[in-house]
DNA sequence: AGGGCTTCCCGA
DNA sequence: CGGGAAGCCCTC
């Protein structure tokens, strides 16, 4: 027997299989498993696609050994991945890859939700005594094994490497993983919870087609009780004997809907997203494999878990680019969603209270049932939303905070409400600039101008990474008039400080949630009533939910809409209404103040009107006049290089290429300089294609792909679902 | 990806 | 004619 064997080399140019004899003490492998082969001079690790009786293919070499037994990708994985592959034109070993544990890649930028604690004991006491009666010198040791010996419940985080790993080294003290979520389900208070008519009239749609193949989109205003809507759902589909997969946008941001999967459904339910360790992730992903659990909270990645027999697959907060993966391979959960969704014949819900202009479209015309909560559970209602111009504040000399958001907000002091200050600080608004002669700072690497980043005076590139300490002379002129220009969260933190002095403020963006568990630890200190305002990014927006939160104030409200792109007007929207929906939750009535230098702004006046289908109508209407989604499909091509003129000449060659053989209806924008143009010393040429339907294009982008696969000069990046141009 | 083999250019 | 860099091809 022979084995088709894809070599686990990232290399475009090895993305086909390789044949492999099947020795006979290995004659129970099967399709779906890895294995370790000898390849050229190498031993690597490959995996098996297919499983033959008879080859052309002579000298072979046999299979050296399965890597594990127990792992094996199904049926359904092994097609999702060709679907995978197809989609999204990766490398069919990248599109398994993706579905296995160990390869699923691990995001150290992204804030390190833990599901366990480690906790520090002591051995055996006499072998401590000991040790602190013999070593007098070793103080440090001394003093964590005294306080370990003393206290319960001592965290691992508690002290610092050097010491402590010596202490582990030498057996005296050990770790205990104590799993973080340890909530016992708390069955009677759900149950006594009544739902809304509302909320019960969408449960009963959908339990109507628990097993059917059809998508949902629940529009829900913020705080109408999707989540709710959710467990319920669930809950039936588990009495039926089924799974369930759960997406969430991001897991640290969605803490508190996870604490309620946990709390309702207690062991039955994993968690799994890019935040965990490879061993915590490995571990979650064996008990779904094992079929020990029946629910899979997680994000993007979470799609691809294998979980069988699955009932139903909910995507919260539907319109999240976090759906998207934006390197290689460039899926949409979305897209993966609706393919188990077939396989399974199962439902799938996708909600928001901002849905997608495309997931809205397909819902009015019936692709989707759409499905609407249109009240706040409990009596509260929509926060009243103002428009502050601030062009009329500039002449009163209020640069940064208008009178009104002053006054607002010092009432709430007074009242011991909660503030949430949001400050869109997206891009790259603190640049470092020349007083004297303009110079501005840019990477060296990339066409992209620095970052200043305060508290470490470093000025970084958001891109490749590069960083360089913020000089005291000009590189230009050797003046020293350097200035940090632009408004950042920072920055506004010192100046909301100066004007109320005794207030407790606290930011939360991605400087200061670098460090593991400091999200949370905001948050909760935040909730706790810790602190009387809560300033950041739009990390702020999402999800959370503060009882006493009344008053929401948006700085610079259009440094959303000013970025030069199809969906900023629709990302707005999304932005804006969600970080309103923070504001009055429970009894307070809650206000939001939009600081802008456009008032009469057509999106902002409908984010004040809470007005989500005439935003709807308004920005179809610009999409259809521009033949942008969802009226076309958009493709982007790039085309990279060291070489300025290899990446002009090849993306002209590719738009040639296009043109012969894609559709004549379909639309082929450029070549242009991609943004930025130059990213880590690589110049970049972008084609965009606009197409409705078109038979060829997946065909032509395989053989365009497969032109440059052996291009060692001119890399080709296709995006078949971007989410930005 | 990584190694080996071929090619091609330049200096002697 | 030799050497070294660059290009090309192959790996079951």
């Amino acid at each position: 027997m022979y084995a088709e064997v894809l070599v686990e080399y990232g290399a475009k140019s090895l993305d086909r299989t390789f044949t492999y004899i099947i020795p006979d003490h290995l004659k129970h492998l099967k399709v779906g498993m890895k294995v370790l082969v000898s390849f050229g001079k190498n031993t690597i690790s490959g995996f098996v696609t297919k499983i033959t009786d008879q080859t052309e293919v002579e000298n072979l070499k046999e299979i050296i050994e399965i890597i594990d037994q127990d792992l094996v990708l199904n049926e359904e994985l092994m097609s999702l991945g060709k679907c995978l592959n197809e989609l999204t034109l990766c490398s069919l070993i990248t599109a398994y890859q993706t579905m296995f544990p160990s390869s699923l890649k691990i995001n150290t930028k992204d804030i390190n939700y833990q599901l366990y604690d480690e906790y520090l004991e002591v051995v055996n006491i006499n072998d401590a005594n000991n040790f602190i009666n013999n070593n007098p010198r070793k103080k440090r040791q001394i003093e964590i094994l005294n306080y370990v010996l003393d206290n319960d419940n001592v965290l691992k985080q508690e002290f610092s490497g050097q010491p402590l790993n010596t202490l582990i080294k030498e057996g005296l003290i050990k770790i205990k993983k104590v799993k973080r979520v340890r909530i016992k389900p708390n069955k009677e208070n759900y149950e006594k919870y009544k739902l809304t008519a509302e909320q019960n009239d969408v449960l009963e749609v959908i339990k109507s087609s628990l097993n059917k193949e059809k998508t949902f989109l629940i529009h829900g205003i913020t705080g109408s009780g999707k989540t709710e809507v959710y467990l319920r759902a669930i809950k039936e589909v588990i009495k039926e004997g089924k799974t369930a997969i759960m997406l969430v946008p991001e897991i640290s941001l969605t803490a508190q809907v996870v604490n309620q999967f946990y709390e309702r459904f207690g062991d039955e339910v994993a968690v799994f997203h890019s935040a965990l360790s490879p061993g915590e992730k490995y571990d979650e992903y064996l008990k779904i494999y094992n079929n020990q659990v029946k629910i899979v909270v997680g994000t993007r990645s979470a799609i691809f878990v294998p979980l069988e027999n699955i009932g139903i697959i909910i995507i919260d907060e539907e319109h999240s680019d976090s759906y998207k993966q934006e390197n290689n391979p460039r899926y949409h959960a979305l897209d993966m969603a609706k393919f188990r969704s077939k396989y399974h014949n199962c439902p799938l819900v996708l909600g928001s209270a901002t849905p997608t202009l495309e997931s809205f479209a397909r819902a009015k015309k019936d692709v989707y049932k759409l499905l609407k909560l249109q009240n706040r559970i409990g009596n509260s209602k929509l926060p009243n939303i103002e428009i502050v111009d601030m062009s009329l504040e500039m002449k009163k000399r209020n640069l940064i905070f208008s009178q009104i958001l002053l006054d607002k907000i010092k009432s709430r002091l007074e009242k011991q409400e909660q503030v949430i200050i949001l400050l869109n600080r997206r891009g790259f608004s603190t640049i470092v600039s020349c007083r004297n002669c303009g110079y501005k700072y840019e990477c060296p690497h990339c066409a992209i101008t620095l970052t200043y980043h305060k508290s470490s005076n470093m000025m970084r590139c958001h891109y490749c990474g590069y960083s360089k300490e913020k000089p005291l002379k000009c590189f230009q002129c050797q003046e020293e008039a350097l200035k940090d220009a632009g408004l950042g969260t920072e920055k506004l933190e010192i100046e909301l400080q100066k004007v109320f002095p005794s207030s407790k403020i606290i930011r939360m963006d991605k400087d200061t949630t670098t460090k593991k568990g400091s999200h949370e630890k905001i948050i909760n200190e935040f909730k706790n009533n810790d602190y009387d305002i809560l300033l950041g990014t739009q990390m702020i927006a999402k999800g959370l939910d503060f009882p006493r939160v009344s008053l929401v104030g948006v700085i610079n409200a259009d440094s959303s809409l000013n970025i030069p792109d199809f969906r900023s007007n629709e990302r707005t929207f999304q932005l804006l209404s969600q970080v309103s929906g923070r504001a009055g939750r429970s009894k307070y009535p809650g206000e939001v103040v939009l600081q802008t230098f456009n008032p009469d702004n057509k999106t902002l006046n409908y984010i004040k009107n809470h007005d989500y289908e005439g935003f709807y109508n308004y920005e179809m209407n610009l999409r259809r006049l521009m033949s942008y989604p969802p009226y076309y499909y958009l493709i982007t091509i790039k085309a990279l290089s060291n070489s300025y003129e290899e990446s002009s000449l090849e993306i002209n060659k590719i738009k040639t290429h296009l043109l012969k053989n894609i559709d004549k209806q379909s639309i082929i924008l450029g070549p242009t300089i991609a943004n930025p143009f130059k990213v880590n010393n690589k110049y970049r040429f972008q084609l965009i294609i606009k197409y409705k339907i078109d038979k060829n294009i997946m065909n032509t982008l395989k053989e365009i792909d497969e032109l440059y696969k052996t291009n060692t000069k001119v890399n080709i990046e296709i995006d078949t679902s971007p989410l930005s141009l």
